[in-house]
DNA sequence: CTTAAGTAACTAACTGGTGCGTTACTTAAC
DNA sequence: GTTAAGTAACGCACCAGTTAGTTACTTAAG
């Protein structure tokens, strides 16, 4: 009720109030976390404020102090995810292996990540639907993608040179195709495990996939048969 | 067309109520039509009822009384625009043409589908973040779905036979990926386009794309280089 | 008359965002 | 070292605008 009941009972009163020790990068922490959690499962729309808040072990308030909005939280969100997918990929260097093997292992890699992180899918499905609006911002990870693509192009180049890799193959499109049959396939999982009506996320359809996967990147790379 | 014929002044009370010539079968229509398009745009959560009756020409209470609630015209969305895929590329008879000529006409022709038609894609991945609860009930798309494995299973064995193709590829994975390497481009064309940066939705590009795809698909399953 | 199609007004619950006060920590004057 | 002033972290309660779903009613059609 709006019943004014101040101005008495100045101090000493509020008897239950909850106050954690102050740790501003934590709290920060707990909320991009509870965010993402809460934005992967549901979605920009479907994701609820109060929600993320409290699943942070937080409140409200903190979400707006921190980050601005919900929108802004979101592009928060979305730029880490990238970043530690970015960041795992450059940790594989790949450079110190044979192109062969290179190029396996980022399948491999790419096959692995979307399954041990299935929020990064859902999250990325939420960005394009919102146009892509949310990532514009995020430079630094515009540098990190070009790095990534120059890196493939290394291990492409080396394969030519040592004759195990055809010629002309666009890094990009390439890296693309690598992405888009792992992520295709889990994405999917759950219209494509009604529709297929088979085994679809289990160890045995999950290793015959990545089979698949490596099978079809490297028929689409290699100089011969 | 959304010609809305008025019963103009009928008693002169009240004066600007519009009432619409009944046609039960034509708003169903405009009804699921405008829940495609506000579904496709705006995913599940974030369509507003309200928008979809004002876009259908017609009011909530029509979409209670049709399809009996939100999630439920969801599922009815769905459930049409996946029998529309699975009815189109059935009518395109690849079971006519030479092996080699229906696997790249299937190609090409996923790839133009979705191209043309944008809302599939979305709400396909709307219904996957909702873990497919509102396809679980459509047991006639699951049939047309067999049968579409089915008729690639048939193309698949006219090659072996002819020697064009080599043996023992799995029909469903060879589905999956056909859909894979297109869908994912075209899902993610604006955090490709950010992340990219260049040209990724041009004519160019989604020639190039194309031409890729067909490339990656034909070499996976030929029997020779 | 009876039935089904159609409409507008309504409501209860929700939701993103704020106002405003409190508490912990830092800093600097004395 | 003590203390007062300043600042950042924090929390509760509330609002104003939405939103899915409903009720009550009107009207076309057979």
């Amino acid at each position: 009720m709006l019943v004014v009941e101040e101005c008495m009972t100045a101090q000493s009163t509020t008897p239950e109030r909850k106050v954690r020790k102050r740790d501003a990068d934590a709290t920060r922490g707990r909320i991009l976390a509870a965010a993402k959690t809460e934005f992967a499962k549901l979605g920009l729309a479907g994701a609820r404020v109060d929600e993320i808040a409290e699943r942070a072990g937080s409140n409200k308030r903190m979400i707006y102090h921190y980050f601005g909005g919900k929108e802004a939280l979101f592009c928060a969100v979305l730029e880490e995810v990238y970043l530690d997918i970015r960041n795992a990929e450059r940790a594989l260097e790949l450079d110190a292996l044979p192109p062969r093997d290179a190029m396996e292992r980022l399948v491999r890699f790419t096959w692995d990540y979307y399954l041990a992180n299935p929020e990064f899918i859902t999250l990325v499905n939420s960005a394009n639907l919102h146009k892509g609006k949310h990532l514009e911002g995020a430079d630094r990870l515009k540098l990190r993608q070009r790095e990534f693509v120059d890196m493939v192009q290394r291990i492409l180049d080396r394969g030519v040179e040592s004759g195990v890799f055809r010629a002309g193959i666009d890094p990009i499109q390439l890296n693309i195709t690598i992405a888009a049959i792992g992520y295709y396939y889990l994405t999917n999982r759950h219209t494509g495990g009604i529709l297929f009506q088979r085994d679809y996320m289990g160890d045995a359809a999950l290793e015959a996939r990545l089979a698949f996967n490596i099978d079809t990147i490297l028929r689409l790379i290699s100089s011969e048969d």
